[in-house]
This record gives C-alpha cells, structure tokens and sequence, in this order.
DNA sequence: GCCGTTGATCGAAGCGCTTCGATTCACGCC
DNA sequence: GGCGTGAATCGAAGCGCTTCGATCAACGGC
C-alpha cells in the first residue's frame, strides 16, 4: 500500500530518484540507490499498476487468446497456456486470458483500452477469424502455431514437416516399407487445427518420397472405433511394421493396450513412434521413441519474439523449433521372414 | 485511441459530462446523453484502462488463481478456467491468469500493485498454502472448492458428499447390497485435491449407514494396471453389482470397455453410475447414469459471490451447489439368483 | 581562481480518467 | 419581482507514476 512518496520520504529523496534507482532508467549515486532500495523493501513498495500503465508506456500485461473449445484436446492445451504464462512472468509479464466466444471482441477491447502491451495468439486454426483483426490492431503478436495465410505475422510452432520426415525416415532407414499413422480424431483435422494437418500432409509426402507403403487412419475417443482403426491397419497387406503415433495421450495408451491384446510384441513384432506429444512417453510399456512437443519451449520462443517486438518492430516470420527424435525402446529394424508373426484375431 | 477529451469536444460537452453519461452515476438530460452516446460510438471510445485504475477504485480486473500442474487431470481444470473467464465478461472483468510457481507471489503482486479487484482460487487443495495469504491479503476473494479449515472464506462447490450419498441411495434403492467406488488415481488423493476426498469420504460414511458391502479402488492411467484393479473389484465376494465411478473421462472409457471385454452387461449384470463428471455420458456406451460436475455453474456462481464481495464485505461462507442425478440407461436393479452371471477370465 | 563539464538529484508536467463541489439556468412560489 | 430549488453541466483536483528539463555541487583545465 506503500506509495513512492512514501519511499521517497523514508530515503530523504525525491520521488523522480525513487524511480529512477529502481527503474536504473538514469544513473543514481550508489549509496543513493542502496538507501532507496532498502526503503521500497522495507516498505513492500509495489508500483501501482493503473499509475504505471497511464505514466508508462507500459502496462506489463500481455493478452493471451486461446479459444479452449471445452471438447478440445484439452491437456496439451493446458500445458500452452500454462508454459506462456510462466514464460511471461519471466519478463515481468503478467497475462490476461481472452477465450472462446470472445476471441475477437476481446482482442480490440484489450487493444483499444490499451491494458496489454501485446499479444500471444494459442490454438492457431489454418484459417483463423482472429487473424485479420491481428494484422490490422498493428499492436505486437505472436502466434504459436502457423496459418495458412502468414502474411504480416510471427508465428513460431515446432517444425511439424521436419517432425514428419524425421519419423518416417527413421523408420525408412530401418527398413521398414510399409508404415502406417494413427492421427487424430476427424473432428480435429475439420475443425482446421493447424499442426496435426500439417504433420499429416508432410508425412504423406515423405512416405511417397521413400517409396513405402502408407496407411493413414484416424483415432476416436471411442475404444471400440479405436480398435477398429487399429485392426484395419494391420490387416493392410502387406502389414504395416512401423507406426507412428500422432494422437492425444489417452488414444495412445489405448492403442498401445490393443496392440499388445493382438499379441504384437514392440519392437520386434512393430516398431512404433510417437509424435508430438506433451507427455511422458518413457511411463509407457514400452517406453516408446518420441518426438516430443515441448509446449515450454515453443511458448517460451513466442514470449521471447514478442519481448523483442516490443522494442521495435519485428519483420513477419515464421519460426520453426527443430524437432528432436528420442530414442527408447519401440523402435527396431522389421520382423523378418524367418520370424513370422501371429496376430491373434 | 479516442480520449474522453476527443468524445466530449465531438459532442459538444465538457469530460465529466462524458464520464457521467456514460457510467450513469449522475443524472444527465437525454439530448446530452444521446449525443455523448453517438460521439464515443463514432469514434471508438474506449476508456484508457490505466487511467480508469488509477482514478477509480475498480480495475475489472480479476486474478485467477489455478495451480495448473501440467500433470494433473488438465481436462476438467481447463473447463473451470474457462468458465471463470466467461463468467467474469459477464460483469465487464477480464481475468489474470496466475499459475503454479507464482501462486502466493503472483497473488501478493497483483493485489499490492492493485491490479486486481478480486481473487478466484481454483483447484483448492485441502490444506492449500494460499489460503492463509488470503486471508490476510483482505481483498475479496471466492474459492472454487473447500479446503480443510475454511474459517474466513467464501467457498464454493458442488456438493460432493451430497452426490456421494445420491450415488450410493440410487443403487441402494435399487437393491444392490454389494457396490464399489472406482476412484482416482493415488496421486490425486496424495495431493490434497479437495473434492475426491469428499466425495470418497461421503460415500463410505453412506455406504455404512445403508449398510452395504463396499469396496473402493483407486483408478490409475495405466491400463494394465486398471484393469487389475476393475478385476479385483469383481472378484470382491459377494461379487459387487453397483460401480460408482468417480474418476477421469478416459478411465471410465477404459473400465467400461474393460467390463464389456469381462463380459459384463451394464445395467444387466452391473449398474454403473459416473460420478462428479464434467464430460458428455451420454456418448459412452451405454449411455451412462451420471451425476454431472458443471463447470459453469460453480464458476458462475463463484463470480456472482465476487461481485458480491465487491460491492461490501461478504460473510465467510460455504456454499455448497445441490448435485443432480440424471438417468441414462446404466443402473437397473441387481441381477437375481436365477440369472447367474459368467464373467470371463 | 574562474568557467565549462559532468554526474547526481530535484521539480513539475502530464498520462486519461473519476469525482467532488460549484455554477448555471429555468422554474415556481410568496 | 426576488429568491429558493433542483436538475444539468462544468471545472478542477487528484489518483501514483514516468520523464523531461533544470538545478546543483564538485572537479579539472586554463
């Protein structure tokens, strides 16, 4: 509740001192600062945000937007959306979390109250109603995923096509030739997420460039559909011996529980990898090879853009984190033919 | 990027009048409104929101406070953060998202710095290290939960051990003289999560009261593992024939799938009852009996209570929200003598 | 020994809003 | 006809901070 005409008093300073020893905006005499410094402690000074925003020109507030669709794949949103708000604090940012029904409406209120200094954009869809409005508020964005339609903006995100190459690739070199992925619900891909479809798309491409055999089905929540996904799978002939994953936690699991039912050893019997995801893949029997998606380090890239935009301008990019292949226990070179396979039916 | 001077030169009047037409905190004459109406709409008027903080004593702001460990049943929490902020736009506030590391120094931040008007403590643990700053800080503050000792709070949440003793009265009723609670994982308990202790706690109490066998199981994120607990419990003697579930959206999708593959006919041979979810059991099959945890209704009525708070100091209290049962087609009466069930091994 | 310099500190002007008197004007009453 | 009354409006004082000159003292060079 201390004010800086409080600190002021109890240094014997003025209050532009006061601001200055802890702002360091100008230089102050050592002892000076020191006296000032122990008065705000001993005080509990802390700034009063409204006086500092109207004095400032900034407010230290970012808006975070991040539609959190209830149904959505929420874990792995959660993890975002915590990741930029402790990267934010790091700078001295606090959050301000504009959601769902009000994405749009939200952003120019924010904007045009000036309450935020800037703006981190989440659960970027390909083709985002919030995008327009980005480009034209001309206040510092970041997205953290990659439209179809980049033009103007900074978007960092992993790189979901090197993720995809990576996978097949690794598989392909241990020659496999005939993989398979396990996306995501279809419901997913509708409702125009960005980066399931782009690893999809590239790791179809990658697939065709390897020349192997490709089977692509979607996952459910539904065990039954889910099961039924996975057998049609390995009735493909010739049977895939590769999968990769690229699904919510909880299909993985699943997946990874009927396959072993079928009686499908991993590796020996199918190699399997699983792509980005949040969680820990080394808990899982086996522990499986993974290309993780860090929601820390890309958030934490995000903030780190935006902290730069703020000081000046920053040219339209997009930024793609590098993907990295964990090696762990469910990866192997195929079955071979002196090692046939029964799978139980 | 309008300022108040701009609306009132625009339409004709000086600022304060400005300022009164538009909170309606005096009288002024229609004409002069309309026409201050007119011109703030014309040019995009926007109070500055620092300079409303600083002169007012509201900032429409509220903290949100809300652990968010990445690992915990994010689904659920993500709904309450949600529909905390959605409920808050009701009211003209917008919400500052403060997460797990800086759980008591973000509060003390924000509320000394006067960001904030108020707190919204979620994911409250029975013994939480927030609450005693809290209660000292002084500013209103509602939780969503109830922790052990809630002495100078305002606590809201679904009444648990009411929706304990519902579970266990509609399969007692019933007939079921043997039933069984599918909890949650160890950790959850562990942690101190309030709400699955109540729930737990409650439904022994009742189960004694009515008499009935029990058995509790804890649930786990490993199927193997769930599946030895689901076995254990069906091994119970007398074998029980009224599950209650009170665990997360994919272990009820796994145990129901487990029990179909036991060869368990739901409600023929075990009447199910899903307890305290926050998901859609109607798309499970079968469409389970459920005593729903609606995240709006509590985060609603937490805000209401806020606002509440704001307008004079409220009595610490704890308001507990009167659970619902809605029947689907998962509990029947036990099965008789004359219809033995084979459960599979 | 005087002046220009430089580093440290201070004073004051806002930032854009809310809010508290004060003012103005029209009206009706004695 | 003067005055009280009340509604509508205005002016100005902050809210607590940042920041821009201005001031001041100490110092070295001539």
């Amino acid at each position: 509740m201390a004010s800086i005409h409080e600190v002021a008093k109890a240094a014997g300073v003025s209050i532009s001192t006061v601001s200055y020893a802890l702002s360091g905006k100008r230089p102050v005499g050592e002892s000076t600062r020191a006296r000032v410094a122990e008065a705000a402690r001993r005080l509990g000074y802390q700034p009063n945000a409204g006086a500092r925003m109207l004095a400032g020109r900034r407010t230290q507030l970012l808006a975070l937007t991040a539609p959190l669709h209830a149904e959505t794949s929420a874990p792995a949103h959660m993890a975002f959306v915590l990741a930029v708000a402790t990267a934010a604090r790091r700078y001295d940012y606090d959050v301000v979390l504009l959601t769902e029904d009000e994405a749009s409406g939200g952003l120019s209120r924010v904007t045009s109250s000036k309450l935020v200094d800037g703006i981190v954009v989440l659960d970027v869809a390909v083709n985002d109603q919030r995008l327009d409005l980005i480009r034209e508020l001309g206040i510092p964005s970041v997205l953290v995923g990659v439209p179809a339609d980049t033009a103007g903006l900074v978007c960092v995100d992993l790189d979901f096509e090197t993720a995809a190459r990576l996978a097949v690739d690794q598989l392909a070199n241990q020659g496999h030739r005939s993989i398979a992925l396990l996306g995501d619900p279809h419901g997913i891909y509708q409702r125009g997420s960005n980066f399931q479809q782009r690893f999809r798309d590239a790791f179809s491409t990658r697939v065709a460039e390897r020349h192997l055999d490709y089977t692509f089905v979607e996952s459910s929540q539904n065990p039954v559909e889910l099961r039924t996904s996975i057998d049609s799978l390995l009735s493909v002939v010739p049977r895939p011996t590769g999968l990769v994953m690229q699904c919510a936690e909880p299909s993985q699991r699943a997946a990874l529980e009927h396959l072993a039912g079928r009686g499908l050893r991993i590796p020996a019997d199918l190699s399997v990898i699983s792509a980005t995801s949040t969680f820990d893949t080394s808990q899982l029997s086996p522990p499986l090879d993974v290309i993780p998606l860090i929601p820390e380090e890309s958030s934490g890239r995000a903030i780190e853009l935006l902290m730069a935009a703020l000081e000046g301008p920053l040219d339209p990019m997009v930024e793609l984190i590098p993907p990295r292949y964990v090696v762990r226990d469910s990866v192997a070179g195929p079955p071979t033919g002196t090692d046939p396979v029964t799978v139980n039916h």
